[in-house]
DNA sequence: TCTGGGGTCCTAGGACCC
DNA sequence: TCTGGGGTCCTAGGACCC
């Protein structure tokens, strides 16, 4: 079974304003979750129903949802709410089954595999579930049954909202093969354009097509993965919590205004490192490349990255790195957006030499591992201090 | 009153090895 | 008197997902 909660960021925010002794549901009117202009972050990321009718999109900006709709009502989103909500989901799902797949804060897979002997079939379990969510927890969700993750997938983004659909094998041709070639999970704009040249429309055209043409128009790995799931073709199986580790650990910042010195780049490398390297640490693990991202004011984002000779986890080291990446990557643009990333991640007990022999400058070993080893325990405490009393707790003064 | 932030995966080219 | 073929690793860029 698949699982996606209808306009989960509006949905979340309704219940909660409900709870807090609101007079209107914004559900029933034309309302939105979204950014702020002002901080350059204002698009769409959730839409009622009626706001949907209007013609509003996700990702939309926000003159143009307010062009389609002059009288619609705005929320900014609450991150902090929707991981205490998507919690709760998560909760109540796992009396159903224990294997269960968090794709993202409002999406999961559920394998019932083996549990239809306690709670029934599995049409009849989706609808208690779906049932129990909408009285227990006030929102309604959409839930799609069938023999793999991609089909369940497929079916759980049919009709919406609080819809619950099956697209079993035998049901591919008539449920599946019309819909149009972009509804197809992993076809995006891009690879629609270039099925749209070959002529193929639909996603029975793909079905049909002939894999080595979609091999050479969309590329090996592409072109076989958008044959096998056109035709219903997914064992990929529903990973647990416990069997899934996240790879890469990246923030990333569109600024209030465009930066234009590498002073005042500097500062955001370092906040940005300083959140990577806290959450880093968080997930005892340590990382062996820094990856930084710049988006210019024309929208252009460009990445350079570099693999570090032993893997880090103190601030110091990814600012430090980050920062020799800026200086050597950036073209003078205006930049709209700087992000810091760590990737090949490992956790942190298995590198039994995780001191670089060699220092900073080509020094003696001994002494960077002593600075090393200094750094560490001052950036143990700071993160000790941000545990207890907040993240806000201790900053450096530069951030100020 | 213009365009977010968190991820995963694949490809191509170049350096390098035997 | 003219330049192989098997690999691995690293990096930059891009497609795709929510």
């Amino acid at each position: 079974m698949h699982i996606d909660v209808n306009s989960a960021f509006l949905s979340w925010t309704a219940v909660e304003m409900l709870k807090d002794g609101a007079a209107e549901d914004i559900r029933l009117v034309p309302s939105a979750i979204a950014g702020d202009p002002k901080s350059r972050s204002g698009i769409i990321l959730a839409k009622s129903e009626p706001a949907k009718k209007r013609g509003i999109k996700t990702a939309m900006t926000l003159p143009e949802a307010r062009r389609l709709s002059p009288g619609l009502k705005t929320f900014p989103p609450r991150h902090d709410l929707y991981k205490i909500y998507s919690g709760h989901l998560f909760e109540l799902l796992s009396e159903y089954t224990d294997v269960i797949e968090r794709f993202s804060i409002d999406e999961c897979w559920l394998d019932y595999t083996g549990s239809e002997k306690i709670f029934g079939a599995p049409e009849e379990a989706a609808k208690k579930i779906s049932q129990r969510v909408k009285r227990e927890l006030g929102y309604t969700v959409n839930m799609g049954i069938s023999s793999n993750k991609l089909l369940s997938k497929m079916a759980s983004e049919m009709e919406k909202p609080d819809h619950i659909h099956t697209l079993y094998p035998h049901e591919i041709q008539e449920k599946m093969w019309p819909l149009p070639a972009r509804e197809l999970f992993g076809v995006g704009r891009s690879s629609a354009a270039t099925l749209a040249r070959f002529g193929l429309h639909t996603i029975g055209d793909i079905a049909c097509a002939d894999p080595t043409l979609l091999r050479s128009a969309l590329k090996p790995a592409m072109g076989r993965m958008v044959h096998e799931r056109a035709n219903g073709i997914d064992d990929s199986p529903v990973l647990k919590a416990e069997e899934y580790e996240s790879k890469v650990i990246g923030h990333s910042d569109t600024t209030p205004s465009d930066v234009k010195t590498e002073e005042e780049a500097f500062h955001y490398i370092l906040s940005l490192s300083e959140r990577v390297g806290l959450r880093l640490r968080e997930s005892g693990r340590r990382a062996d490349v820094v990856t930084v991202e710049l988006k210019n004011s024309a929208f252009k984002t460009y990445r350079h990255q570099k693999k570090l000779l032993a893997p880090v986890s103190a601030t110091s080291d990814i600012y430090k790195t980050a920062s020799a990446l800026f200086r050597e990557m950036w073209r003078g643009d205006d930049l709209r957006l700087l992000g810091v990333s760590l990737s090949g991640l490992r956790n942190a007990n298995e590198e039994e030499s995780q001191l670089s022999l060699f220092g900073d400058f080509g020094a003696f070993g001994a002494e960077q591992n002593e600075s090393q080893k200094t750094n560490d325990t001052l950036e143990e405490a700071q993160d000790m201090i941000r545990k207890r009393f907040g993240k806000d707790a201790i900053t450096r003064g530069t951030l100020l």
